[in-house]
DNA sequence: GTCTATAATTTGATAGAC
DNA sequence: GTCTATCAAATTATAGAC
């Protein structure tokens, strides 16, 4: 592993667990066992090192799902499918969710300019096309738009991951029962958001 | 207003923007027209101003709940009326969200130590032991738990305050627009989850 | 209680030798 | 490319006058 790799992967870690305030030059040089000096030599600032964390964290965060939402399956399946996987995905990276939702609290404009120079297209716009198309086809009945479908998707997917702490206080569970209660998702989410689509709107 | 008011009140704006790594003692003792001098004075370090700030607005976040779901409406009503008071409040206050849970997420120790001291209970156990009489009495006929309701609700409630920027940007919305989605939830969250608790279990 | 002045440390970043 | 040494600025916190 090159040394710019290393430094990468160093900073990635200190910037989930500690956050762009919190992540400090020295303790990233140190993890990656190279000096102060050199990191400025690979990238220019800590700001101009995070954006490149933020952005290879959040094409990470939803390749998988773009995938998934652009294949031949049929709607419910790649839901189903969609909402499994990626919350495994987010089981084995839990830090990511929070990191990026604190990363465009902190400085939108930064990371959006990056992100429209890279073409980084905005998730989830095949899901909602699709669904759509399967209102049209009746096999979604519901009055749900697909734009309030897919926040609910990401809020049922995503808040677990981004509120654990709160979440564990608030249940009074330990990590055991929260992590066996994240993996229930999977199956129980899905459920949830399929039936909200197929009951027919009153 | 006496000038320990003045200063939590600044400490508060100031961290809810920041967050705790980001915010500056100089920046509240401006803020609320004092001299630092004086932050340290009245509350001893930066530490123990955010306790006391975060100390506050947790019990601000959970205390309307509990009114609600102590009350004596029907499980229901109480659903329903409650997310709508609740999203309400957090349209009026929406950087709590993000920054209770940062908070927990970088010292859950020294404030669930606080909490425990004054005696704050966890929020929604009364909530929880409803849905399971409503359940004993078959108005309550899927087979979620209230654990999972809850974890549900909250997702669904919280997560649009926490992640405003990255939904905004996922489904190329606008302030405007995402306001109006916010508005919308009020009634669409609670017809959704109640209609979760209805269905029967197959 | 409220202020000024300053201590003590730490930070991100740069200069320059090799 | 990689290192050492160091700068300049900023930070929290304290001491002490009034």
């Amino acid at each position: 592993m090159s040394k710019e790799e290393k430094i990468l992967e160093a900073a990635t870690d200190e910037f989930l667990t500690k956050g762009y305030d919190g992540a400090r030059m020295r303790s990233i040089a140190e993890s990656a066992g190279i000096n102060k000096g050199l990191l400025h030599y690979y990238f220019k600032s800590k700001e101009a090192l995070i954006l490149k964390v933020f952005h290879s964290l959040f094409r990470e965060i939803f390749s998988e799902l773009s995938d998934i939402f652009n294949s031949e399956l049929s709607l419910f399946e790649q839901i189903e499918r969609g909402i499994g996987t990626y919350i495994e995905f987010l089981i084995q990276n839990p830090r990511i969710p929070f990191f990026v939702v604190g990363e465009l609290n902190r400085d939108k404009k930064a990371h959006l300019r990056r992100m429209k120079e890279a073409k980084v297209p905005p998730p989830f716009m095949e899901l909602g096309r699709s669904i759509e198309e399967a209102r049209k086809r009746k096999e979604v009945k519901s009055d749900t738009t697909s734009r309030e479908f897919i926040l609910n998707m990401m809020s049922l997917m995503l808040f677990p991951f981004v509120a654990r702490e709160m979440i564990m206080f608030t249940q009074q569970i330990n990590e055991k029962e929260f992590e066996a209660m994240l993996r229930n998702r999977k199956k129980q989410v899905a459920q949830l958001l399929i039936m909200d689509l197929k009951v027919k709107a009153k």
